[in-house]
DNA sequence: GGCCAGGTCAAAG
DNA sequence: CTTTGACATGGC
């Protein structure tokens, strides 16, 4: 997700846990309507949200899109997340291991495998790979591999990764950058672009 | 008006 | 284990 290069402070990571939430199958530029609405409405915390009527959340969370299921699953990871971590969401990623957390964060509804590692890299500077749609995407088009599950490219791309975690951060980055200009759905892969220059070497 | 956007889940083949 | 449909708004 793209705007989260503040300080880890607990409601920074928490913003980001709820942003790797919202932009799910989403443009990025109707989530921050959303996270806009819910600092107006001053309920950007998980105090707030899981005490949220959700009626008001899910009027909050409109732009965002699948406003309904989103409101639910957010409300619901709010709860469980303060009942099962009153210690708070900085220590709660920061002592975690990254298999560990990045399991738990998969038992919660509507946490898939890329929330998970987005919430586990961005939020828990843990060094986990975000395999999205531009990855996959630009994966297939150079012709790296094909059909490959989730936990398949994830290792690949990982086994190409040094141990810094700002690497896997600044690597899923560009690869979101690259897709956006030159891997779109709609827009295929042409001579010039640059991801064969670009790519190429780091994989 | 149609297509697409940094997914997830449940149901079915 | 793979495929399919539902979920929904906003920008181009």
């Amino acid at each position: 997700m793209p705007g989260f290069y503040g300080p880890l402070t607990e409601r920074g990571m928490f913003e980001i846990c709820v942003g790797a939430l919202l932009t799910q199958n989403t443009a990025w530029a109707n989530v921050e309507k959303a996270l806009e609405a819910l600092w107006r409405g001053g309920l950007m915390s998980p105090a707030k949200i899981a005490s949220c009527p959700l009626p008001r959340l899910e009027k909050a969370l409109r732009s965002s899109g699948y406003f309904r299921q989103k409101a639910g699953r957010l409300k619901e990871f709010c709860r469980r997340a303060l009942a099962e971590h009153k210690e708070g969401f900085e220590a709660w990623f920061s002592s975690a291991s990254p298999e560990g957390l990045r399991s738990e964060l998969l038992s919660y509804r509507g946490v898939g495998p890329e929330t998970a590692d987005s919430m586990a890299l961005y939020a828990g500077a843990k060094r986990t790979f975000v395999i999205d749609a531009y990855t996959r995407r630009i994966g297939e088009r150079m012709g790296i591999a094909r059909g490959l599950s989730y936990e398949g490219w994830k290792g690949l791309f990982e086994g190409g990764v040094g141990p810094d975690v700002k690497v896997y951060n600044e690597y899923h980055a560009l690869l979101v950058r690259l897709g956006k200009d030159f891997c779109r759905k709609s827009k295929p892969l042409c001579a010039s672009c640059p991801l064969d220059k670009v790519c190429g070497k780091l994989i």
